[in-house]
DNA sequence: ATTTAGCACTCGGAGAGGTTGAGTGCTAAC
DNA sequence: GTTAGCACTCAACCTCTCCGAGTGCTAAAT
């Protein structure tokens, strides 16, 4: 059944109306707005309509309307704009572009940090699962007899690093060979393809030395840690600003609930999905406690290796409409940095 | 005035009693503890003179008393014992032990994270300004004709990289140069004495050429970084447990207050103090809103170069014997750690 | 001199009405 | 189809009372 022009505009205004301020909407004040031009008796009666077909709820019997998940929903997908930003807004969303860490993990914490700032929401920034990336180039530097640092290059430009000592000296030539033979066996294939037959190739032609158990050891630290999704939470506090967060234990619950990458599983999912801004609104984010909240996230992209998200938390009585404008210019800016960053220096 | 050993017995329980139930404690209530042998009266007489001298207040005429910021004081100085770890704290204490992370600031993090899960209260981890730490080695390592590698290694083990994408191509033999001049012209000496005087030599030595740029702005990065404090925030919601925070503006203030590192320009001083654990309450953390929460922390050293802190934050009602004790341990295994990751590997 | 029993007093908290007012649903008139 | 009018509902708020835990003080007991 399709909403007359009508039934839409009061339920955008009914939904505006509760956005900004998180009471119940009655028919008077609605009556009341100047683009309205009908009583509040003919609200009413179109108010109690949208309620049946499920776009409006009651708290209790002698309140005002307040919006359901679904209308919240029809909001999202239908009515709401797609208001202009401000130059301030751009302005500081820019700034993302002069975040100066390089460090992926980094720079990911900052950008929900910024973003946190910005919205005055708490963020929520999962770094991607990098399985296919490939290692272009590794390098052992000797810094004395058992001091050795090893280097590795992958193609999507992280790198990665770690100091080593022996128990017992090696010399720069066995450094070297260990150094050639890695990039002989290693290089240019995914690190879920480097197995463990696989480094025994290196070990066989390298010869074992007090370096190689070393070597060994911080490669399978690396391909862990690059099959590994770290998650950041920014400004966690922002989201006791929301009356629907005053009681401490909800908020807690949410808190705890978002703040365990394992409670995520849908993000996982999330990161598959196409590009753009999208929202999921209360029961959309499956049980427990983010089904009385809302998300808007986006995701960024490694090169062609990963991808990972980042995200707004929120009461489902959010400002989606300004939120989802901002974190769209927002996750452009980060993939732009992103692709300069790692693939383009400048 | 020095306290007689019954009104000291009688604070102890008192303040024991109300950091267990976080309600005013009543002259009734201590009276029928066993340890006691007294009448109600008489306890409250003595309650009666321990609140003149400031170590009580009432919440309000015919409420039991709580522990004044001085009661606390005394507590933690004098009255507390150092209650014994069972063996299951002690087991996952030395959990820190297993920390796999090599990179200080996420070891720190990491850290912090795990003693917030432990005490289930709110960590604060503070990585240290390290200015005296010297350069010991650099590397270029060339990648393609327009990428390279920086690797700076420093002797506390600390390693930094960046990978730098030249405009314009670079023969090998100019990135050997330039690892030679850098070798030569800034190893051995506090970063911060590279002066841009210094960075002149090297351009001197080594000629100008498209990766002198980078390398210099990465150096410059690196000293930057190198002289930042990084604060770290841990189980925020945490606090939100406690009936002192049900409040969610207040937690918000707090959370607010301790995520920002210029609020905490004590902890810069405290950063300075000798081993060990130590404990602020109420008003002794300035005006703000700390003077209503405590701190329980200890320092942690990156050799002889650098101090950072690592603490809980929570109500001045806090259980001070055992987290201090928890917070010993900890520490110590943490710099334990430290030195094997950074200075020892294995 | 110290301790204790007894008692009047205080005050926050919980619970019971009572009132208010915003808002609804329905009906009948326009 | 729209609107005015009206009875009805119900959370929020206020006030009042009562209760009990706890205090301070005094006088008796040890």
């Amino acid at each position: 059944m399709e909403l007359s022009a009508r039934k839409k505009l009061i339920l955008k205004t009914i939904i505006g109306d509760y956005i900004r301020t998180a009471e119940p909407v009655g028919s008077k004040a609605i009556a009341s707005r100047p683009e309205l031009g009908f009583s509040s008796a003919t609200i009413r009666n179109e108010m109690s309509e949208l309620e049946e077909m499920g776009y409006l709820q009651k708290p209790h019997t002698s309140a005002g309307r307040i919006p359901s998940p679904a209308g919240y929903r029809l909001y999202v997908d239908e009515l709401m704009g797609h208001p202009d930003l401000t130059a301030a807004d751009i302005d500081s969303i820019n700034s993302v572009m002069k975040l100066k860490v390089k460090e992926l993990d980094r720079m990911v914490s900052e950008a929900g940090k910024l973003i946190s700032n910005l919205t005055d929401y708490t963020t929520l920034a999962v770094t991607p699962l990098m399985q296919r990336i490939t290692i272009r180039k590794f390098q052992i530097i000797p810094v004395s007899e058992l001091d050795f640092v090893i280097v590795v290059v992958t193609d999507s430009g992280v790198v990665k690093n770690k100091m080593l000592r022996t128990a017992t000296p090696v010399t720069a030539d066995e450094a070297e060979l260990l150094t050639y033979v890695l990039n002989q066996t290693l290089t240019g294939i995914p690190i879920d393809a480097i197995t463990p037959a696989r480094m025994d190739i290196v070990r066989r032609a390298a010869g074992v030395t007090a370096l190689l158990t070393l070597v060994a050891e911080f490669i399978g630290e690396f391909i862990e840690e690059m099959s590994e999704q770290k998650l950041f939470l920014q400004g966690a506090s922002k989201l006791l600003t929301y009356p629907e967060y005053k009681d401490a234990h909800k908020a807690q619950e949410l808190l705890d609930f978002i703040s365990d990458e394992s409670n995520m599983p849908a993000l996982r999912t999330f990161t598959r999905d196409i590009d753009g801004v999208r929202i999921t609104i209360g029961p959309e984010n499956g049980s427990g406690p983010m089904q009385n909240a809302s998300m808007v996230y986006a995701t960024y992209n490694i090169g062609s290796v990963g991808r990972g998200l980042i995200g707004i938390v929120g009461p489902t009585r959010m400002d989606y409409a300004r939120l989802s404008a901002r974190l769209a210019l927002f996750s452009k800016g980060l993939n732009r940095l992103i692709a300069e960053t790692f693939f383009d220096e400048e």
